[in-house]
DNA sequence: AAAAATACCATAAAATCCCAAAAATCTCTT
DNA sequence: AAGAGATTTTTGGGATTTTATGGTATTTTT
């Protein structure tokens, strides 16, 4: 199984941009990097979408090539392909992390999800995503008020139960 | 069957915020750990939830990667998958156990859950938790007036005839 | 030249490693 | 069944390393 990112954390954005990834996740993006070797530059990329997104999705270098596979494997012209292909070449920016373990995020990614002294950082599963604090603390009531709209023995390890899930 | 966790204990919790974990615990960790060999430590993940969890829910390797797997088969983008990220992606914590059976807890995991001194372990089947010592306590008389209140022949067996559940 | 991006240096706080001593548990013999 | 010795577990403290963050200087782009 793919290795995965896990956790969550703030962290400061300063007048240039630079933020500290936090060291779990930098360790995936190491690990997840086929060409990185001790005193390389980790590389990954973050994909920044259409002008709905509100969060940067960071992805692992291998990570991306999977998608670009699956891009890759879809019919020339196709909606589909034109779509994707949009959204992961060219709404995305490719990076690598600096050695003191930080990432610089340009003034437009910036003010693409509203962020200027904090950064909040949250895995998901093989990408994690970079937010505004308030911006993901919004979105994150959104989720726990719903959960709390469930009956009262509602457990969210149910959904683990569905089939198969279309 | 997956190994199951069975005991409960009040451990020190340190300055540091160092606790040993019950060695009957460690037994199962790091046979539930594929990676795990003499020497090496053994790994687990700590699942600390949202707002309203107060304690911590630990899972082996195992139990994690299980997870993981049905996470994956739901749709992307689903609400139910996202809800599960957050929770097991992004509210959690990789770690592992030292050379002397301990595991670390920073500062914002013993915050979450509100402990100091004492931390309380207690088997969950696949999991294992970890309370502050008088939230459990508190927990465990809720459970016992409501098993005073049912008839006076109820047995708790009764539950294992129940079909299913979701 | 101005602005932006990159490289280099510095430091406090936090996390990790390493060694060591109590305390508890187990084993084996008497 | 008791006790001596060995092993495991729990706990403590100090030294070391890593992390997150800040600043300044240099290069590149426009």
């Amino acid at each position: 199984m793919a290795r995965r990112f896990r956790g969550e954390g703030l962290q400061k954005v300063d007048a240039k941009g630079r933020v500290s990834i936090p060291a779990l996740f930098r360790r995936v993006i190491e690990a997840c990097d086929p060409n990185w070797c001790d005193g390389l530059p980790p590389e990954l990329v973050i994909v920044y979408g259409d002008s709905r997104r509100n969060f940067l999705e960071c992805y692992t270098i291998e990570a991306i090539q999977e998608v670009d596979r699956k891009i890759d494997q879809l019919a020339r012209g196709s909606l589909g392909r034109k779509t994707l292909e949009r959204l992961f070449h060219g709404q995305s920016f490719p990076t690598s992390i600096d050695d003191t373990g930080r990432l610089v995020l340009p003034a437009r990614l910036r003010q693409k999800i509203n962020i200027e002294k904090e950064a909040y950082f949250i895995a998901a599963g093989d990408t994690f995503q970079i937010w505004n604090p308030e911006t993901y603390e919004a979105d994150q009531i959104k989720i726990e008020q719903w959960l709390h709209e469930q009956p009262e023995d509602f457990d969210p390890l149910s959904f683990l139960d569905e089939d198969g899930g279309a």
